[in-house]
DNA sequence: TTCCCTGTTGACGTTGACGTAAGCGGGACT
DNA sequence: AGTCCCGCTTACGTCAACGTCAACAGGGAA
């Protein structure tokens, strides 16, 4: 009875992927509005499919790379139709280009990011080592943070 | 007369920044307002110095990587204040580590990101050499976009 | 002087991505 | 029967990060 879980035939309530990923029904729902998740429904109630939550990892990923939800919402687009409007598929690959262009910079930009954050924290370290070495150690927190990594395994399993 | 450009005592105006940095008046005068930037007068108008050209530099790399800019606000008055507080800084260091932790799993996001739309334009490629061959060339125009790539060396210039 | 350009300070408008509240229906306990 | 709880829709509110517009000042050039 709990087996076959993570088989393709298996769906979701709005409820469910809402705690899984942490988003909210009125995201889901919002982005919906924005054609981006098109759920079936059971009655007047949503039913997500394996596909519509595969969906959804993209969707928070391009978020959180930046993307915003109309283009997000042009990359899902090139998955379920596999067919004509090449006129702005063309204008799709210059975009994806592009972005693809922006993203590599941006990935440089996080690098330096990171190493000056590292050198603000040492310099907040040292300074606090020497005014208030009581308050130091939080570092433990750091590997807490760690550890709870999210694993989100989002290979893309959306099958044509 | 030219020379001494790049020397520390130069300053700049509103307007030199904006073209330099693709900004706008309107947007370092909101950063301002919102403690970001501190730059002298000349009577009413505003002079930036070298060190306020570092700092805008940060904070647009910053908005690049997703912070807001009551978070740049916090890293970059690390580096003007070289004192007390010291309580608030025990806070900063615990959000800073937590910054770090989310910039790195951006960084993957953005890796995946890149793939993903790597492959997505060689979908695009290939459905477009099948239907429509006369839309291809574009792809000069990607490295005229790699040639043109801004240079900003952020390095990180403000002496304390 | 007149014009134009660059600069200034408010004040209000806008856009994206939701949050929040109101009001309703349908199951599931109790 | 009552009362949660989940879900739905519709509509208005919010917040950040500016854009836009008005009205004004100072300084050069024609």
């Amino acid at each position: 009875m709990v087996m076959e879980l993570r088989r393709p035939e298996r769906t979701f309530t709005i409820r469910q992927l809402c705690t899984e990923f942490k988003a909210t029904p009125r995201a889901l729902r919002f982005y919906e509005d924005k054609g981006l998740l098109t759920p079936a429904r059971d009655g007047m109630n949503r039913v997500y499919s394996y596909k519509d939550r595969a969906r959804l990892i993209l969707i928070l990923r391009g978020k959180r790379v930046g993307l915003s939800l109309q283009e997000i919402r042009e990359i899902l687009e090139l998955y379920d139709e596999g067919d004509e409007a090449a006129h702005q598929n063309a204008h799709s690959l210059k975009k994806f280009r592009e972005k693809i262009v922006v993203l590599e910079r941006q990935r440089e930009d996080i690098d330096g990011a990171i190493a000056e954050l590292h050198a603000a924290c040492e310099r907040l370290e040292k300074h606090l080592a020497d005014k208030r070495p009581d308050l130091l150690p939080k570092a433990a927190d750091y590997d807490q943070v760690m550890r709870a990594r999210i694993d989100g395994h989002a290979e893309m399993a959306m099958g044509k």
